[in-house]
DNA sequence: TTTAAAAACGCATAAACATGCAAAAACAAA
DNA sequence: TTTGTTTTTGCATGTTTATGCGTTTTTAAA
């Protein structure tokens, strides 16, 4: 294997982990720690990569995803971004609205998918422009801060002028009675326009989403047609929303 | 076999497996490993590959190669960003597209700023941000992957809804005879968009950029109201710009 | 503070490399 | 054809690079 082989290995583990183990890395790659060592800190001298005691971890040039928050259960959120990816096929218009579990998604989406991804999430989108083949369209309108996406009466209208295969919620709550709220209105209201502009919606919540409520509803979990957890799809925590007719993955 | 044949073969078999190493190609080409490295050395010379120790890789075989470029004259675009910034003020409604000049823009924009910015440039979008008073409008439409920044109809419509104080444009070409003219022609047409929708144009250029012709037209010269550029306002390269009226800073 | 893991350093070595040279082949012109 | 020139190739030479292994130093966690 040559060296530049092993250069790209690691910058690749390190965009899908965020992380890389001098020990890990090293039994991967069939090398010593030292020549991993060396790696990392050709790598860091070149500014790729942010080198740490114990490995490395990302250190993007792009600014802004210089706010390296780690992210929350990040373990469970690849295992649901896997499953998803499962659901998604070549050719599919597909609209997405932010949160980490969506980033990952775009993050990890295979090499070879062509598809037309709508979003309202500037880092979906972002890391969405470094795929090879996938079409994007930004959904314009007032930018929230907070959330790096856009909201209000012009994301609602862009949504509502597509008919799409797929829609893809990172969903702050789900409940069997009270279906898919949201803790922000105007974030609500988008992703309501999601939900009527999808022919199959499908939910990404980790486990601890599952029978929680928030202030203002997105949809009625009559809506939703396939919930994606980390949990293994016989998991009894699943069991009632699989009863009310909802795949479950 | 001749020796064009060899060429092709190894151009081939990187197309196909990304990488060749000397002396795998040797045995198979049944020429010395010299012989080897010299071709590889005369395709590295081209631009066709890239040689590495023990072997060579195709370029794209480094996914992230292509964001290393660092800010082409980051200290003259910083003086460029701050003669812009004395030139906005409070309350304004602003476009501006992408580029790094106009990226810089966003970054140092003075923290008590209260103003409305509409964009179409992601990275802009996402720097702007971070700045705690300014409104952010973004312009949506289909994704630019090369420019990070949305174009198309949309863009266009979006922008011909508006009336902007100010137009700030990162700019590739200005030519007294030719006016601003741009590389690409989807950008060309965003950046049209922008100066009609705008009562006072600015152009930040590095003055390298003055006097060059690109092949799609932005604006007349006439249009412009502001020059701005790293030198100082007195330099005899201005002098043609500020004949024709247009201000200098 | 203690301690085990990780990193840095120096060294050794084998593989890959660049270079100069000469032989062979291809080519061009008389 | 003959002769002179250029290109291509392989080989011998010394040089550089990549890598692993001890040893010492640093780090971070208990």
């Amino acid at each position: 294997m040559l060296k530049e082989e092993r250069l790209t290995y690691i910058l690749n583990s390190l965009r899908l982990d965020h992380k890389v183990l001098t020990a890990e890395l090293s039994g991967q790659l069939n090398v010593s720690e030292d020549t991993i060592r060396r790696d990392l800190k050709e790598l860091s001298d070149n500014g790729k990569i942010k080198k740490v005691h114990g490995g490395a971890v990302a250190h993007s040039l792009n600014p802004f995803s210089y706010r390296e928050r780690k992210v929350y259960k990040l373990q469970d959120k690849i295992t649901i971004v896997e499953k998803a990816i499962s659901l998604i096929q070549n050719g599919q218009v597909i609209i997405m609205d932010g949160g980490t579990t969506n980033l990952e998604l775009a993050r990890r989406l295979p090499e070879d998918l062509a598809a037309t991804i709508f979003t309202n999430s500037l880092p979906v989108a972002e890391q969405l422009a470094e795929h090879p083949t996938v079409d994007i369209i930004f959904a314009g309108g007032k930018l929230l801060k907070s959330a790096l996406a856009t909201i209000g009466l012009e994301v609602i209208q862009s949504f509502s002028e597509i008919r799409a295969d797929l829609g893809i919620l990172g969903t702050r709550s789900v409940d069997r009675e009270g279906g898919i709220t949201e803790i922000d209105w105007e974030e609500a209201k988008v992703k309501r326009a999601i939900v009527s502009a999808s022919q199959h919606l499908i939910s990404l919540a980790i486990s601890e989403k599952l029978d929680t409520l928030q202030p203002y509803k997105v949809a009625d979990i009559s809506h939703l047609h396939t919930l994606v957890t980390e949990l293994p799809s016989d998991s009894q925590a699943l069991a009632p929303y699989k009863e009310l007719g909802i795949h479950i993955r």
